[in-house]
DNA sequence: GTCTATATCCAGATAGAC
DNA sequence: GTCTATCTGGATATAGAC
């Protein structure tokens, strides 16, 4: 079972590799090496094997901390999906406020947010893995679900307003959301599981005039 | 923490209903009393609570059929989530030939294959959560990805079909799979998430329209 | 804050009578 | 085929020195 898929790189350097753009950084989750190296540990092997075939033994190898400072850190087994949910969708955040800042039209922005989506997967399929995945049911009790969330929400908003502006035909937002961002969505759950093996950026265009179009207001 | 969400029915019974209306009902996976009981009673808990969150002790209280029973019918657990992923697919498949066979064009078969799901959502959503969630690496080794099961291929062999027959417009098949089926995909997310409260059936007319004109090669 | 050693519990799985 | 009683390993989590 080889998996041709691109090296992973850690919700870590994801974020950095984000601030290093920024002026002036939005106040940031601060954590010590001995927590970026269990996140980064723990986010591989969810990926890899899943949360609950994850021990907290097998974090404590692959981080090389010891079990006594994992609890002091995060409190319990739940509390690393927790700060790990909480890392991630902190960072989704930032990026759609620089997609807001970015972009002025409806359109600009939701392809943007796609191409982020693609980037995301490309460069770290376990991060993109974890939020697509992460069942708030099954162990992350203390969140709402994924859908809910408030990047998810934020994406949706954004439709809405496009619907408004009339840059996007009469429609049910809630379809219009599904419309645009179903498919991509598709895409990348199909590329994370193998059965795409090119780049997703290679789909994007294609993708993008198909769904765009079907929404459009009149000529966009 | 309410759920507002339709009744659930079984497997089992989704099956029968199905076989109901068949003439010469295909060969099928037979089942005793007990398998059955224990099949829709973990069902049940998986889709409630999550696999590993179920234990074998919960599922003999569930099902009221023993822990000897149960590994006599079922060899382990892991054996308890192929059993319904063997269920679910095969009816998935039988559905897929009735489509098949009751439409010819392909814009029909498409359609058709989302109000399945729809309904497949609306009347077992543990049903569907099993199929939309089961994640092989997790707790199926013994199965590939779902995205590559027997019905998901099918489903994307219709779309296929309908680009070499000129029903649908020159693409890239793997795109226009995602965006026949993404959006709706992403609809039932949502409904069984709880976003969305109305039944799905009320959305349908207006996602397929949208969904087909960016896709049909001419007029359709 | 970090570590090792250890307690406790309950999961998955089996044995063997009926 | 069904059941009850039981085994055993390994998981989560804690204690307490440094």
């Amino acid at each position: 079972m080889q998996k041709s898929r691109p090296k992973a790189i850690t919700a870590a350097e994801f974020k950095l590799q984000k601030d290093s753009a920024d002026i002036a950084p939005v106040p940031v989750l601060e954590r010590s090496a001995a927590q970026r190296k269990v996140l980064d540990a723990a986010l591989k092997l969810f990926s890899d094997v899943g949360y609950f075939n994850t021990s907290i033994p097998d974090i404590v190898r692959a981080s090389k901390v010891s079990t006594g400072s994992i609890y002091h850190h995060f409190g319990d087994k739940t509390g690393i999906a927790s700060a790990l949910f909480e890392q991630i969708t902190g960072d989704l955040q930032a990026a759609l406020d620089d997609i807001e800042i970015a972009h002025i039209t409806t359109g600009g922005r939701c392809r943007a947010i796609i191409e982020l989506m693609f980037e995301i997967t490309e460069r770290s399929p376990a991060t993109m893995e974890f939020m697509l995945y992460a069942k708030h049911k099954e162990f992350l009790p203390a969140h709402a679900p994924i859908c809910s969330s408030a990047p998810m929400t934020r994406m949706r908003d954004f439709v809405a307003l496009g619907i408004e502006r009339g840059e996007i035909r009469v429609i049910d937002p809630t379809i219009a959301a599904a419309l645009i961002y179903g498919p991509a969505i598709r895409l990348l759950q199909l590329r994370l599981d193998g059965i795409i093996e090119r780049p997703l950026f290679e789909l994007l265009d294609e993708l993008w005039d198909s769904s765009w179009r079907s929404l459009r207001a009149k000529a966009g």
